[in-house]
DNA sequence: TGCTATTATATTGTGAACAATATATTTGCT
DNA sequence: AGCAAATATATTGTTCACAATATAATAGCA
């Protein structure tokens, strides 16, 4: 028998799996939003702010590649969070092309309060499945990122 | 012996969850882009198409609950979609608040070109575990909506 | 019937996200 | 050294995404 079942219709796929990570993103900035505003935090920044507390200083570029964003993004994002006092951006003296994102004293500390975050959001929730959710969505980064570069 | 490993941070887990989903969604959306753009829609505006590509008409609030998104991001979106041509924009007779989204002649025949985009972006790969994927993010979503209802 | 609460969509203002382009610095080659 | 190509970041313009608020229509009830 042929590929002919009932649900031959190709963009039922896209419907179920590129709408569904769609949508979990949305949700997930929507649940981080009010628990992160309390700490004058956006959901990109905290992310920019998760990657710079476990290493700093970095440039744009290297941000960039580890959020997968491009300068057009990093830039006026980064611009606020230094007009907030957690970043500060100054040029390599080395390579003047390069701009050094480095914690200020205030964004070092913000890490003690962030450290309730996670904890605040799963508010007593198992989170059964979640180191498989993890591993899953991993390999997806992995896959779209190889194609994009290729693209 | 305690939850004392080495990895006992709990910021750790949401660089691994959160940004990778965070990741997956802009890859993917930059991975559609091109070849959407060749339809003249958004990722977006593609999956408000697939949406009434299966059922149509639909409200407003009925595409809002099935995408999770609200009017502000919804109304101007659909204006633009209006203005494109593939979609018509009534005040339902019957209740006056609600607004009915109806495909035009545009907006149906666009489905035939689209039929191909699924396949453009597989290009070749054997998407591998993508049930399990498409599983693991239903699951997610579903958790994520519970939750952000009761918030 | 009249009034208040609820519901559905729209508007405003801020912050992403990206393509396309611009600017400035460094590299590499002759 | 001189100059084109490559590299790193910034800018511009369009489109989301959402909180807060506004507007208008319906529902519910005294």
């Amino acid at each position: 028998m042929a590929a002919k079942k009932k649900d031959d219709n190709p963009l039922l796929l896209d419907l179920q799996v590129c709408f569904p990570l769609y949508a979990a993103t949305n949700l997930l900035n929507r649940l981080y939003g009010p628990v992160l505003r309390e700490l004058g935090l956006t959901y990109p920044q905290y992310l920019v702010m998760l990657v710079l507390w476990e290493e700093q200083p970095q440039t744009v570029g290297a941000l960039g590649a580890r959020l997968y964003l491009d300068s057009g993004t990093l830039t006026p994002l980064l611009k606020r969070m230094e007009a907030a006092g957690l970043v500060s951006r100054t040029r390599d003296p080395e390579d003047e092309r390069r701009v050094m994102i480095a914690l200020t004293g205030k964004g070092s500390a913000l890490r003690d309060k962030a450290m309730h975050v996670p904890e605040t959001i799963a508010q007593g929730r198992s989170p059964e499945g979640v180191e498989e959710l993890r591993e899953h969505v991993r390999q997806l980064v992995a896959l779209l990122a190889d194609q994009a570069d290729r693209g």
